[in-house]
DNA sequence: TTGAAAGCGCTAACAG
DNA sequence: CTGTTAGCGCTTTCAA
């Protein structure tokens, strides 16, 4: 009989069991900058894969890093009642959360860490990545480091620049705000950042970009540089290897995954304390780290100019 | 006093609200291969873009190409009562969806034609793109050209092929399949294609790869020959510009949001018979296709070995 | 203009 | 074990 009524067009209404059972949806909602950036793609991946096996779906929202936008759609997603909430939070304040995390809403907290709340995280080794990053240039006898960095209201901003600043720091290098520059969210404004730096008297010799797109736009102004500076870029890609670009690497879909898995966790009842899990970084070294022009021969090595 | 409620943590329910309005969510249902795949993803944000303004949400969910999941995913979505459908489909026979869209449900097609259904449509001038990459080459004195496709199942896959081998013919190539090789879908297989043609007794001196993934796996196969064959890709990708790759390029985003746009419109009651809005391919000449190694010296040009 | 009531399609609780 | 009923929170209709 249901067969035979399902043939004839009729399909159980889902919103109306939604809607009886609990007020609750079966979707889950991800928040981020936007879904075309790659890092947050793969974050989605690795969510929907967990959640699927749970009937849940995620919808996913960009707010294009803008805190007002993000906290319309935190307000639009709670009121269809979303299961839960996956932040990679551009907001400075989110106490604006806790009446939702009290009234059973799990919020979990993606590459950025709530701030004035307790809740749930998942986040990268911001600093110690860095540090490592600063450790490899640094024996390698940079003492010129610059860093490009995205827009500095973004935790993930000031963590990577204060690994960096401690990294520097430990290696004896007090000036070491000299060659850092920030702002620049997309590629255009990391090239130019980037061609901004080289062009300083006594430019860097060797230069960190915070992410995928300064990574990019790094490796526009550098194409036809003669001899271009050592490069490290936090985030991997998919033609880094190819292009020999040395890279602070982690893993989004892993974030995904732990991400829903502890979303899945609360949804069954758990009560424990809020986690807040670090994900390792590694550091892959290829080709553009290991430039050494405007360096002097310290080492063994002499290919610079 | 709403104001007083909402800080008491009361919000409206809006699962109530989108079940009692004529039982249908304010969601909108993108069913595709993969998020995580920027093609994909950016077809997302164009649509993602339209829709918000007209209160909709995009609801992604990845099929992975395989035809079962695909057809679960809409079922579930059907069930969850998605305002419409816009789907990438690897299923060959879309007549399940008809009832749907009798009983309403705006079902678009992006990036692939619908089969033994009649539906709005958003593709690719496949056939047109892969002719005027063929000409190009065709025109530099390439004879041997070689394709490495996607999944042979796919209609775009056979699309690209065809416009392949009408160039090919029209180019007076009668022997166009010798090089053609498919079902390469992800990176790997695509590295091992492009090896695999290129250890042919006479290689080919020209390579089409019709997709962004399988372009990079072409790039890795590349990356270390010393007199590498002539290469244009289908897709636009962040790094072409730097690498020098020619491209066939399109947009994807505007595909996503031309597929909201049709979607808004049946949404708004549009009866208008449906649509098939082809978008059009721009050839990007970049250095990888002006390579003429093997060709013999043809014309002005002599770099070859 | 404001207020009460019906009912959307389900599920859970209850009666037969 | 099967069949009936109440009611989730909203919007829409109809009465006051």
């Amino acid at each position: 009989m249901l067969a035979a009524a399902q043939q004839l067009g009729f399909r159980r209404n889902g919103l109306a069991r939604d809607f009886r059972t609990g007020a609750r949806s079966t979707s889950v909602a991800f928040i981020m900058g936007d879904v075309s950036n790659p890092f947050y793609a793969r974050i989605a991946r690795g969510a929907e894969r967990r959640l699927r096996d749970e009937g849940l779906q995620l919808v996913s929202a960009s707010s294009d890093e803008d805190p007002a936008r993000e906290r319309a759609l935190i307000d639009d997603m709670i009121e269809r009642r979303v299961s839960a909430l996956l932040i990679v939070s551009s907001v400075h304040d989110h106490r604006f959360l806790e009446p939702e995390r009290r009234l059973g809403t799990p919020v979990v907290f993606l590459d950025r860490p709530p701030d004035h709340i307790v809740a749930d995280s998942v986040v990268i080794g911001n600093a110690a990545g860095m540090g490592q990053a600063v450790a490899h240039l640094l024996k390698a006898g940079h003492r010129r480091i610059g860093l490009v960095g995205d827009l500095r209201r973004l935790s993930t901003h000031r963590e990577r620049v204060e690994g960096f600043a401690a990294a520097m720091r430990s290696g004896g290098i007090a000036d070491w705000e000299r060659y850092v520059r920030a702002d620049s969210h997309d590629i255009p404004a990391a090239e130019a950042a980037v061609t901004d730096l080289l062009a300083s008297p006594e430019p860097p010799t060797a230069l960190i970009t915070t992410n995928n797109r300064i990574t990019t736009g790094a490796l526009r102004a550098l194409r036809s540089r003669p001899h271009p500076p050592a490069l490290i870029g936090f985030d991997e890609f998919e033609l880094a290897e190819l292009l020999g670009v040395s890279v602070i690497s982690h893993d989004p879909e892993r974030m995904g995954e732990i991400g829903a898995d502890l979303v899945i966790g609360r949804l069954a009842g758990s009560d424990e304390p809020p986690r807040s899990i670090v994900l390792p970084t590694r550091l892959v070294v290829r080709d553009s780290s290991e430039r050494r022009h405007g360096l002097g021969a310290t080492k063994a090595d002499g290919d610079e100019t």
